[in-house]
DNA sequence: CCTTGACCCTGACGTAACGTAAGGGTGTAT
DNA sequence: ATACACCCTTACGTTACGTCAGGGTCAAGG
């Protein structure tokens, strides 16, 4: 049972945090001394941890009360999404540093503000709360997604490297060409089934994404050869009208 | 010349936040229509850039403001130690995500907040605000460190991983043997002497994120030799009382 | 010329997630 | 017995915006 002064230099969140959050009912100590003090053992410690993560990611702390006190919270589940949302991050931040390099080489007079975008991170979160119950579609999403397992789930991933193998095919065709076009039309089809509503808009930041350097670039690369990425990312560029 | 609306789509800035910014004084429009439309010019847009990557580090406004206006403000040193601070940030990341990925596979019933700490960061970034007279510690600063040329600040950085080759050279006595203690020192001096104070709280701190996957890791094992990072890091323990 | 719809302006107020300070108990070491 | 490091609650302050409300602007169409 540790104390609020040893809970704080242990995780680096402020006294005054903790009180907030006990005020909150986001997280309560396990237990009071008779004088009232806070004690907060490893369940609490646990729980402040995923509160964390999700912090580390700006959910509002609304939320991650609405999604921790969830009856359908699944911790296993809840880290594999918090994880792919902090690599999508991780990306982000990728892109800003490889934009100030270039900003630091060449004085970069073509303002560029693509490395700042987050919707797709946005999208991909929306979809984890509305899958999480912090929101009221819950039941919708139940509905159309619930009866997935996780064999199937994987089974999509799967079937997107693939979808990049069939663009690698393509890639000596111009990226203007009918079959790539295609392609792109089954790409956004496919992710608006198996992730988010795929619009043009947070497809082109998609494209984006996929042509700067990082995990992105390198797995689809990989699935499709050499310069795939750079290919779909061209293919997204004209079917979203540029 | 781009109206509110158009800098907005470009940037991703919410229009009330160019307007709120415009009342800070922090980014002004390069001109008005008659009617009082704000007017954005390049320079405007370049100036926003610098903005966001701030914001990216989580600089209140008051202290960009402060920055960009210094007259002393060089925009190749900033960009410089920006990206140095993104990229600690995105160590960070990588941490964190490597403590979610340990928390998804094993229970991880050992409660550990390393992960989470900015302490480093912090630091680093309390060092620049200084550097670029943010604060006014300006003038000392730059009693200590103000004759420092490029090259003598890129030297500095070699003698840091000079340092580490040294660690590389006793990684197979025991962390606390005399030799690696008396290094640990040394390391510590260093880095008050070259970069910020490194009080013992920070060494440890950078001692765990020399030991995490990433590139810290990666260049202080090219450094020293595979394991030297590992080595450091244990030593860095054992001198700061574990 | 007039209207409509998409923009733009300036206040003014609301909000989230704390920080800070005030006033007052607690616990144990000397 | 008092010093000192903790702890509590209550209340107000702060940052960086979001969200109206009320009211001009401007190009296109009838």
């Amino acid at each position: 049972m540790k104390t609020v002064n040893e809970v704080s230099k242990l995780t680096g969140v402020s006294i005054r945090t903790l009180q907030y959050y006990d005020s909150l009912g986001l997280l309560a100590p396990a237990a009071r001394t008779e004088a009232g003090y806070r004690l907060y053992d490893d369940t609490a410690l646990e729980r402040l941890r995923q509160i964390m993560l999700f912090r580390e990611l700006d959910f509002p702390l609304s939320e991650i009360k609405a999604i921790l006190d969830s009856p359908h919270f699944d911790r296993n589940d809840a880290l594999t999404r918090q994880i792919e949302l902090l690599r999508l991050k991780k990306e982000r931040l990728e892109r800003i540093i490889a934009l100030a390099e270039d900003m630091k080489q060449k004085g970069d007079t073509d303002m560029d503000f693509e490395a700042f975008d987050s919707k797709v991170i946005e999208e991909y979160a929306q979809r984890a709360k509305e899958k999480w119950g912090g929101t009221p579609q819950y039941e919708e999403y139940e509905q159309k997604h619930g009866g997935e397992t996780a064999e199937e789930q994987k089974s999509a991933a799967d079937e997107f490297m693939e979808l990049f193998a069939q663009f690698g095919a393509l890639k000596d065709k111009p990226a203007d060409s009918p079959e790539a076009q295609e392609m792109t039309a089954k790409l956004k089809a496919f992710i608006t089934e198996h992730y988010y509503t795929c619009t043009d808009e947070i497809l082109y930041s998609l494209g984006q994404m996929y042509a700067a350097e990082g995990e992105f670039r390198t797995n689809i690369d990989r699935a499709g050869g050499e310069g795939t990425a750079g290919f779909v990312s061209r293919a997204i560029a004209v079917y979203c009208g540029k």
